[in-house]
DNA sequence: TATTGGCACTCATAAGCATTGAGTGCTAAC
DNA sequence: GTTAGCACTCAATGCTTATGAGTGCCAATA
């Protein structure tokens, strides 16, 4: 068990080093917080800290910085969430009251989050695996031509125009229309394969011909849609951020970039404490992002989490704010969402 | 006016810098290209070209680097626009038939032509000022709750969900659809407005009680849909060519970011030759972009031009393959969407 | 007149070497 | 358990000195 004072101690230095990017010492340590001790005393307990792992001397004689374990001892038991401003919490509600759909509310959010963390910033759109079906629309564009929409209950909306052989009448498309909807609607995503089968035998004559050029239309649709989809904002902080990357940052970016990198890593957090998941560093089993660390947090609409939003930055960031502002933002957007649909 | 040698040595020198990124000098220049003249022959030539601007030498005696000048230079009297290999060509098909939406087409094409050039791929949605309306569409949700849609002619689609006070009839939707659509469908976007007002005076009794709800919904759609967007892809290409930017490259990937910023620049790019317009360095307006240049190339649908497509890398970049690529990329998108509605 | 070989000159880059100073670990005293 | 003192380490800095690719210019040549 490590005694009170190192932990103190390692918590300073955590502060420190993110706010100054230099291996802080035992000298510059206590000048700057009153721990009323000496700087050897402050050595000692370093000497602890190192055994344990938790900080490390980039060479021989030179100042400390925190492991990928001393962040996470330092947020696990030592960091406080810090709560956002008043100023940052108005700055939410304004700019997401002012999206009209679900795309735009999921980009602003992204580029609100990076803003408010000065991070790459993330955002999940919502897991169709869970959705269900809330309506299926069909619109006559010309004699040849029709447009399929599929509208599901997280507010996600698909469509696909194509082509019918020979032509058709919008009497037979409302009726395919009202036959589908009575049996999908409501249904979850999964099950559309299955129900739209039974559904379509029903069909006859032209319904039936029509049938058969639309569902397949359907079903990829529902399967084109099951791909899940990430939305990025602030990448360019990354860059700023690029000293904080051995060699170069390049294969990170390719990494974030990577929507199946990320929707891995995604699907391989849990949330824990404070309803957020965070990996730190060498936790994250991406190889490129092993210099980085990601802040989650589950947004939610009809009472179940739907997806998730959060930052990616530089093991050596800020976790006390940037928690904060992800769990902040996540809230808002699962209210956002209720209020809109 | 210049003799041809001293062109012939500015191509070379635009290859060989673009090729090994170091400054060419006279020597290595002889030794790579058979100009059958000696070492201290191009250096004449080299002066000749230093006079007029169109190469400059990072220090006194360091070979030489092609200016912004140079490289318009050769881009408009030299450069050969490189046709696509087969397997490429191939590529371009397969990646686009794939696409069902507007969405998922423009973020292909996107991807696509940043893995094409290794630059980061920009691509213009259709500009909704050219647009007229193909269609609008109101969807029942529930007793409350309208889905309000509204399809353009370049296939956009745009949506909104809310609320109607007290409840509604499906009939009375319907009548309203109608009449929306029977005003407005094959009329410019910017119409909207005026013809909206007209045709919604015409309705009665609870249909007007719906159009008086949803008109302002409309309008607010195409106001919202008149902001242009852009789609990113291979951010992560510019950070690869760190180093051919002076200082950080973090300026430059924050101007790209900044949609308003891109769009300026979109909108000031005219076509010239090859049907492709270009801005090398310092001829772009945007002062963060002044170490990149940018390619675009317009894309059609029903026979106008509708949006860009293009890339943005540093001026050190291979403009033969870029400029072949980036119209090779339209042309594609200009059928695949000719197909596609 | 265009081309060429020769030559002195420039200057970024790298290598070698001494200096500095923040920081450490250890030990003996408090 | 804490502290002062001290020798030690090593990245960073600055200085000096090669090295060499590349230049500009000039006089000789075709």
């Amino acid at each position: 068990m490590i005694p009170d004072r190192p932990l103190e101690v390692l918590k300073a230095i955590v502060h420190d080093y993110i706010a100054s990017k230099e291996p802080v010492g035992s000298k510059s340590l206590v000048e700057r917080h009153s721990f009323g001790v000496s700087a050897a005393t402050i050595r000692n307990d370093m000497a602890i800290l190192e055994e344990e792992e938790l900080i490390v001397a980039p060479h021989t004689s030179s100042g400390r910085v925190p492991t990928d374990k001393g962040y996470r001892m330092f947020v696990d038991r030592l960091g406080e969430v810090k709560p956002l401003s008043p100023a940052e919490k108005s700055a939410i509600e304004d700019f997401l009251s002012k999206s009209s759909d679900l795309d735009e509310t999921l980009s602003h959010t992204a580029r609100l989050l990076s803003q408010l963390t000065n991070q790459v910033a993330l955002v999940q759109y919502p897991s169709l695996g869970k959705a269900s079906v809330r309506h299926i629309e069909l619109i006559r564009i010309d004699e040849k031509r029709i447009l399929l929409m599929l509208i599901t209950n997280s507010g996600r909306i698909q469509q696909h125009v194509f082509e019918v052989p020979g032509s058709y009448e919008s009497g037979d498309l409302e009726n395919l229309r009202n036959l589908l909807n009575e049996s999908l609607e409501g249904r979850p995503l999964g099950e559309v394969a299955s129900l739209v089968k039974t559904a379509s035998s029903k069909a006859v004559g032209k319904v039936k011909q029509l049938a058969e050029r639309v569902v397949p239309e359907l079903l990829r649709l529902v399967d084109a849609n099951s791909q899940e989809k990430i939305v990025l904002a602030g990448t360019s902080n990354l860059a700023r951020r690029e000293d904080d990357f051995p060699g170069s940052i390049s294969p990170v970016l390719e990494a974030i970039e990577e929507q199946v990198v990320l929707l891995k890593l995604i699907s391989e957090m849990q949330a824990d404490q404070h309803g957020v998941s965070l990996r730190i560093g060498r936790e994250n089993t991406v190889d490129a992002l092993s210099s980085t660390s990601v802040v989650l947090s589950g947004y939610e609409n009809q009472g179940s989490e739907i997806a998730k939003v959060g930052v990616i930055g530089p093991t050596r960031m800020d976790y006390s704010s940037n928690i904060g502002a992800v769990r902040a933002v996540a809230r808002y957007l699962t209210k956002s969402l209720g209020g809109q649909q």
